[in-house]
DNA sequence: AAATAGTCTTGATACCGGTCAAAACCAACC
DNA sequence: GGTTGGTTTTGACCGGTATCAAGACTATTT
C-alpha cells in the first residue's frame, strides 16, 4: 500500500492485514454470492474477476497483478457480485473490511487512501465502457496490450515483453470480442510487425504502432 | 440520503450539504479536467456522465437520476475525469467531500454509508459492461429500459411509463450502438406489441416481454 | 403561418466480427 | 513414444450493426 504515512501509522496499517491467503491456479479467491468480510491486497499472482448474467454468458470485468485490490464489488450488499479467479498460483493479504472502516476512522491518511481506490476502480472502469463502446477490434486490444505492458513496466518488468497469464477466451471475454476474433487481430498485428506472438509470450516490436492504432492521429 | 441514522446524526449530515445548485437544461455540472472538490446528491432533474476519448469519441457513462450521487470519479486525481450534464433543468445539494471524509470519521454510519454508494457504482458499472460486452442490441435496449422504469417505479413514477430524457443518440452511446440501431430496435419493439413510443414518451405494453428478451428461458 | 434546426425514422448497402468447422499446436500424463 | 485434452490458428460463410442518405416529424422562432 503505497500512502504517505508515519511509520506509526505504517504499524497500525500492517495489524490491518489478517492473514495472507495463498490462490493455487484455477482457484478462486471469493465467488458471487458469498458473504463479503474483506478486502484482498494482492501480493503475488494474476486475478481476473468476472460476472455472470442469469442465462449464463459472463464477462471478465477486470484483470488484477500485485499491488492491486479485489473485493470492492462486495460492500454493498454484503456478498460478492462476482468471482475472483486466480490466474496462477497468488497470495494475498487478507483485511477484514470492519476493520478497514475502523482504522481509517484514525488515519486520516488511510481513509482518504481507500476512498482513492474505490474511484479509481470507478474511473478505470469508465475507461472499458469507453473501450467497449466505441472501440473496433484492433483499437481494443492494442488498448488493452498497452495497459497490460504499462502497469507491468511500473512493476519493474519490460515495457516490450510480456507473458499473457489469459487464454484469448479470457482476453476476448474482456474486449467483448470472439477468441477467434482475439486471435485474428493477434495475427494481422503479427503481419504488420507490430508485435511478435508465440503462445502466451508477447513481445511488442512498435509501442507508437500501437498507439497509433488506439489513437490514429488526424493527416494534417 | 436513506441511512439509518440517529436525529442528531441526520442533523450532522444536514450540514455537509454546503449549498444548493440550480443546473440548466444543457449545462455542466462538471466537466473533465476541472478541480475535484464535492460529491454532488441529485435533489431534482436528470443527468448523464460521459467519458471522451483523445480522439473525440465519446462514451455515456450512466444517466443519473434524484437520489443518486455524482462526482466519485474526481477522487483519485483531485481532478473530475468526465462531464456531468443536466438534461432536464435540475438542482443538486453540494457536499464537499473533506467535509464528508471529516463527518464520516465521527459518524459510523455514513462512514459505511459512502464505502457502499461507492461498491455500488462499482457493481453497476460491472453490470454495463456485461452489457457492452456480451448483448445483442435488442437485449440491451431491453435492459435499458427495464432499468429505467424500475429507477422511475422507486421514486414513485409508473411502472410502464416514462419519458425518455436524452436523445436516441445518447441512448446509442450509452449502450454503445449507434441512433440508428437504437431507433431500429424501438421500432421493432413497437412492431411486437411490447411497447408504445411516441417520440420521448415511452409506454410499456408487455413488461415480461422485455424481460423475456433480456433473459430468453430455454425451452423445455 | 412559414421557416428553421434539431431529432427521429426508414431504406439500401457495406463491412466487421460472429459462427461453424477443421486442423495445428502444446503440455501433461500414461 | 503415444495419447489425451485444452488452446490456438485459420478458413469459409453468415448475420447484425454501421454507414450513408433521404425524408418525416416536432418544437421553436420569426
Amino acid at each position: 500500500m503505497p500512502v504517505d504515512l508515519s511509520s506509526e501509522e505504517l504499524d497500525r496499517v500492517d495489524e490491518l492485514v489478517a492473514a495472507r491467503r495463498k490462490i493455487k491456479r484455477g482457484t478462486l479467491l471469493f465467488r458471487n454470492g458469498e458473504k463479503f468480510t474483506s478486502l484482498y491486497a494482492i501480493r503475488t499472482g494474476f486475478f481476473k474477476t468476472c460476472v455472470a448474467s442469469e442465462d449464463g454468458r459472463d464477462q471478465v470485468t477486470g484483470f488484477q497483478m500485485a499491488g492491486e485490490i479485489v473485493g470492492l464489488d462486495g460492500i454493498v450488499n454484503d456478498h460478492h457480485t462476482c468471482d475472483a479467479v486466480a490466474l496462477e498460483d497468488a497470495e494475498v493479504c487478507v483485511m477484514p473490511f470492519d476493520r478497514i472502516e475502523e482504522f481509517s476512522r484514525e488515519v486520516n491518511a488511510l481513509q482518504h487512501h481507500i476512498h482513492k481506490i474505490m474511484s479509481r476502480e470507478i474511473v478505470r472502469e469508465h475507461g472499458v465502457m469507453l473501450l467497449l463502446g466505441s472501440m473496433r477490434a484492433e483499437e481494443r486490444l492494442a488498448t488493452f496490450l498497452l495497459n497490460l505492458v504499462q502497469r507491468l513496466h511500473a512493476r519493474g518488468f519490460s515495457q516490450s515483453e510480456l507473458i499473457l497469464r489469459m487464454t484469448r477466451e479470457e482476453i476476448g471475454s474482456f474486449l467483448g470480442l470472439k477468441l477467434e476474433t482475439v486471435s485474428r487481430t493477434f495475427s494481422r498485428f503479427v503481419e504488420d510487425g507490430i508485435v511478435e506472438v508465440k503462445q502466451r509470450h508477447v513481445r511488442i516490436l512498435n509501442t507508437s504502432g500501437l498507439r497509433e492504432i488506439v489513437n490514429p492521429k488526424a493527416p494534417i
